[in-house]
DNA sequence: CTTGACGAAGAACGCATGTTCGAGTATTAT
DNA sequence: ATAATACTCGAACATGCGTTCTTCGTCAAG
């Protein structure tokens, strides 16, 4: 009938898949043969049992023989699980940076950022993320915008050159979020549109660094749609 | 022997919680409850169901009757909160937009990204959504940087005014990301940054719209740390 | 002491569900 | 054309696994 010698995923593979995502999204357990079955018009045990033992070679899912929904999606392990990260309150160019307490948790705050794990460095331990919502234009030379969220990890006022810091300056009333390099004479501040220039901080200029920038998130369309 | 007359969760109430939370997370499927009872020190499969009845009255569970390994927890949202976006390709300024078909999912692609459902449009479902990673610094006047990804909505070639949207103008070779407006002349092209101009686009200018952008997403620190 | 609710066992029952096998039909290679 | 694959079906088979029933021990109330 029609053609399916394809090498990589057939037009049943996907279709399997695909059910197999949107029963465990929706029942929060895998289906059975013959539910797959029933779902991708295949009106034979058998030949469901076919394509999930190709699937499984493919890597795509896992299965546990003799065990009954014993079916599981390889590329789900990864993502088991989210950081809830708090959003500690606005950044703003003339004001300090609000930086959360130590002891501080997503129940604290007003409102919080979901940041899937594999979309953050692997070895935090989300216990020293905190969120920014920017406020106003005035970070667009680190091509950051209004409402922009800043996802930052606290380094206890540390910074290695060439990480992106959020850096306040009590001398000139001023936060910023620019990339660090230390040099001889004191600091430099790059910001991240390479057309701009830097900024040189004076060896003995008070500068604090208050996080180190992992993340930032723009969402288009909060509202509408 | 043991006093059992919590008002809450007893013990074994915890422990069959617990465990069904490591299962799940383990094996990427709910337990039995014989596997229950086994794990929790529970001889019979009654009891276990015992307290499986209650756990579903407390609200903590869900179960379906009848159904092998039907329990899920109520208050698990490993991926039922997540969206898993397929990667496209690299948008470039001077080549065309990589555009997924309409039945491509996440596991054609090369890569994903994990996106929170609650960061996204609510009225999102998923299967229209793209992402495309940005190839060199010429969107910077869209505040986009290299290696930026941009997480688009197909729209079917239409636009809305004000919507930020991924533009393909054939007669340019050119690749944009603006704002759009549509005007009595044609279209104008807005730069997300306030300080760059607009683009008039002729009325009989050739332009074809790839999608909405909803979520742009940097992350600083790929590699290190 | 009796009664009854609660917690716990174990076994039997029966549907749910994975497995296997024989056979038939395209599609491609020899 | 013939053989070799790849795919499909249906049905029988064997367990997996939820359900239900009976029995028993413990405690608190009447």
């Amino acid at each position: 009938m029609m053609a399916r010698k394809a090498k990589g995923l057939g037009e049943r593979h996907k279709k399997i898949l695909k059910f197999l995502e949107s029963h465990q999204i929706r029942e929060g357990f895998p289906p059975t043969i013959r539910e797959i079955g029933e779902a991708t018009d295949i009106s034979s045990t058998s030949v469901v049992n076919y394509y999930l033992d190709q699937l499984e070679k493919m890597g795509k899912i896992e299965r546990q023989r003799k065990i009954s929904r014993g079916i599981s999606l390889t590329e789900f392990s990864p993502l088991r699980d989210m950081f809830k990260i708090p959003v500690a309150g606005r950044i703003v160019a003339g004001e300090p940076i609000p930086v959360p307490a130590s002891d501080f948790t997503y129940f604290d705050a007003e409102s919080s950022v979901d940041v899937a794990r594999s979309l953050l460095p692997s070895r935090s331990d989300g216990d020293e993320l905190f969120a920014l919502e920017v406020d106003g234009d005035s970070m667009i030379d680190a091509m950051i915008n209004d409402g922009d969220i800043v996802v930052m990890k606290s380094t206890g006022g540390e910074a290695k050159n060439g990480e992106m810091v959020a850096v306040w300056l009590p001398e000139r009333d001023e936060t910023t979020l620019k990339y660090f390099y230390k040099e001889d004479s004191g600091y430099r501040l790059q910001p991240a549109n390479p057309t701009m220039d830097a900024i040189m901080i004076d060896k003995d200029e008070a500068l604090e660094i208050k996080g180190k920038v992992v993340m930032v998130i723009r969402q288009i369309d909060k509202t509408v749609i």
